[in-house]
DNA sequence: TCTGGGGTCCTTGTGCTA
DNA sequence: TCTGTAGCACAAGGACCC
């Protein structure tokens, strides 16, 4: 892991606007005006979620995460696309070396978004962004929202509050007027459950949220989260840019499109998975000490076994069969299961081997 | 009748050992 | 030797992010 600190930084967060649905637009104008929905396998009738709705698609009230048999409803004549993950990764390649030209210090964020530590430059925000926009455009012909900031908190906050193709500049004495009206859920880290118990508190927008004391929070939520909430309500946010990392696990699931009880049907896609996740670890460089099995019933609970192994294993046939004795340690009979996964973990790099020539 | 998939990090419970 | 406990590792679950 690789940081950066400054004493006085400026962070840059930026956001593509609504990104696969602008891919596809790109390579198939006619989609343009139209609402479309990317998500699944792009079959409104079967079981998957909405990963991106273009702005068309979000007037009837259809979002990211929302079922694709539920957005189907709500615009029967929507364009409805599978994902189409190698297509999008190649664009989101080309506009992180449009934001690299500008800046090394780049932290990657997922498919489409990054932070870049703008403190070291010379040039005024609106040079920058203007570069950077231009960047992008010339280099994938898509729109970005961008926020700048003290810190990268405030930055991502910002990026939101103008889009799409936005500029938004947020300053450390503006917290009070433009952070505190703002709902808890657009602080980073308040999911729906925090949102819940806060409400349950009687706790609405951030700017009430930085009126709870320490010791309220600390008790309410725990030390750890407790502190990060008490600062980020004050926008106070330290953590660096993460320009370089090594990946922690590998996984693969599979939610079956009708809940499967028979067990070898169970057994031949834990198998399929490892094959997957096997060719992750190798293509990848790393070998494994931990194998987990995710198993979700009809009814949505969800339970996970893993075991341990003193010796890192790296082939499929090992990996198989550590899966398989996890899997025996769930209970299936009697039961319908709706989803099957296989995970690895506790990663140690091995040499990559070449493949013979 | 619904609720994906690929990740990270934190908390909690438990069993072992000093 | 008995008992309590601190610290640790690990397993499982859960919250959150894109």
């Amino acid at each position: 892991m690789t940081l950066h600190a400054h004493p006085h930084r400026r962070i840059l967060h930026i956001d593509m606007d609504a990104f696969f649905a602008a891919v596809e637009e790109k390579r198939n104008p006619e989609l343009k005006g139209k609402p479309v929905v990317i998500g699944g396998r792009g079959d409104p009738t079967k079981r998957g979620v909405v990963s991106t709705a273009n702005y068309e698609a979000r007037k009837y009230g259809i979002y990211s995460s929302l079922p694709l048999r539920t957005a189907y409803k709500l615009c029967p004549r929507a364009i409805f696309l599978p994902v189409d993950y190698e297509a999008y990764a190649a664009v989101s390649r080309r506009f992180k070396t449009a934001l690299r030209d500008i800046s090394p210090i780049m932290e990657d964020v997922g498919i489409d978004e990054a932070y870049l530590d703008l403190s070291d430059k010379p040039e005024t925000n609106e040079e920058i962004c203007r570069k950077i926009k231009a960047g992008i455009d010339e280099k994938t012909g898509l729109t970005c929202s961008i926020g700048i900031a003290p810190n990268k908190l405030l930055a991502k906050i910002a990026s939101d509050m103008e889009k799409p193709d936005g500029i938004t500049i947020l300053t450390e004495d503006a917290i009070e007027e433009r952070l505190w009206p703002m709902p808890i859920r657009k602080l980073y880290g308040i999911g729906p459950k925090t949102e819940e118990h806060l409400k349950a508190m009687g706790i609405e927008t951030i700017g009430q949220l930085a009126a709870l004391p320490l010791e309220i929070l600390v008790q309410r939520f725990g030390p750890s989260y407790g502190h990060y909430l008490y600062e980020a309500a004050r926008g106070i946010d330290e953590s660096p840019l993460i320009t370089s990392w090594e990946p922690k696990s590998f996984s693969r699931e599979t939610t079956f499109q009708v809940d499967e009880k028979n067990w070898q049907a169970i057994a031949r896609t834990i198998a399929e998975l490892t094959r997957e996740v096997v060719s992750d670890l190798t293509a990848k460089g790393y070998a494994a000490r931990n194998v987990s099995l995710k198993i979700r019933y009809s009814d949505f609970r969800t339970v996970t076994r893993a075991c341990s192994t003193p010796e890192t294993v790296q082939k499929e046939e090992e990996i198989r069969r550590l899966a398989f004795s996890c899997l025996k340690r769930v209970e299936l009979t009697g039961r319908k299961v709706r989803l099957v996964g296989v995970r690895v973990g506790s990663l140690e790099k091995v040499a990559k081997i070449s493949p013979p020539v």
